[in-house]
DNA sequence: CTAAAATAGTTACCATAGATAACGATTATC
DNA sequence: GATAATCGTTATCTATGGTAACTATTTTAG
């Protein structure tokens, strides 16, 4: 499958720009919108967690959720662990998410006209696999 | 389709940092290669071409261009039209393309590895759609 | 049960990629 | 022929991310 990833990449910058766009109306970019998205569908998480999740080093992560807490949109909560931070949305925070998700939506909804929806779930379907394959070569080393 | 962006977005990292690693051997990245790799396959180009193709400004092109040229891998051609620089690859360019590209070609394998031909073919076909989709949009404002 | 190792988060510093604005050179258009 | 538009460049700025070194905890091993 020679040139999936130009594909792929060809792609990146459009999508990221358009939802940068989108999220700057409340002090958000794609970066910050991704530990949103990643507390509200697993729950209250740690900063380790999101790190895996997104392939990315702690000191990164850190600096997102401080941005975060500095617009209150997640806070800390008190945990077992205290090496641990957990962070959950606000109520602010779900407010915003609510409204993002649903602009979101629309324009994932947009961006899907003229594929069909066997199509688009076999996307759906296929990217995790690939995302795995990758994670797998990179646990090899 | 929603979260089709998460999903899309969630492979992003681990394909650019397995890239980024399987080129630094020649001392390139995948923004590099891009370059080498729009020329390779449209022929000689000028910067506008390139910038256009990516969704990314000009002076960046400039940027990669000429770091591709003090490695001797792109170099100019005289054209027409003396306002555009028209850039090829020089042989030592087409030599690291060829090595480069069995490569990248043998990473992409791998990472379908599970995904059948009918679901790799879809994947190739659905991704320059969204991208068109995504342009035309950008193009409205 | 304590000493050493591992883990979570943070800070400081640096690298990479990209954007915007302003400009010179050239070509196209009116 | 004067004005517009286009191509590439430079300078400056921002956003995002990495590495190394550190503190505070918790786990593990002897």
């Amino acid at each position: 499958m020679e040139g999936i990833f130009q594909r792929y990449l060809s792609l990146y910058r459009p999508l990221i720009t358009t939802l940068n766009e989108l999220l700057s109306t409340y002090e958000l970019s794609y970066s910050l919108w991704q530990v949103i998205f990643y507390i509200k569908n697993n729950g209250p998480s740690t900063l380790v967690e999101i790190s895996n999740q997104y392939d990315v080093e702690k000191p990164t992560i850190t600096r997102r959720v401080h941005r975060l807490e500095d617009l209150e949109i997640v806070e800390q909560i008190p945990g077992k662990d205290r090496r641990e931070k957990v962070i959950e949305l606000t109520e602010r925070g779900e407010e915003i998410y609510k409204v993002c998700r649903i602009k979101i939506t629309n324009l994932e909804n947009r961006v899907m006209e003229g594929i069909t929806d066997k199509e688009q779930r076999i996307m759906f379907q296929t990217l995790p696999k690939i995302r795995s394959n990758l994670m797998k070569r990179e646990e090899e080393k």
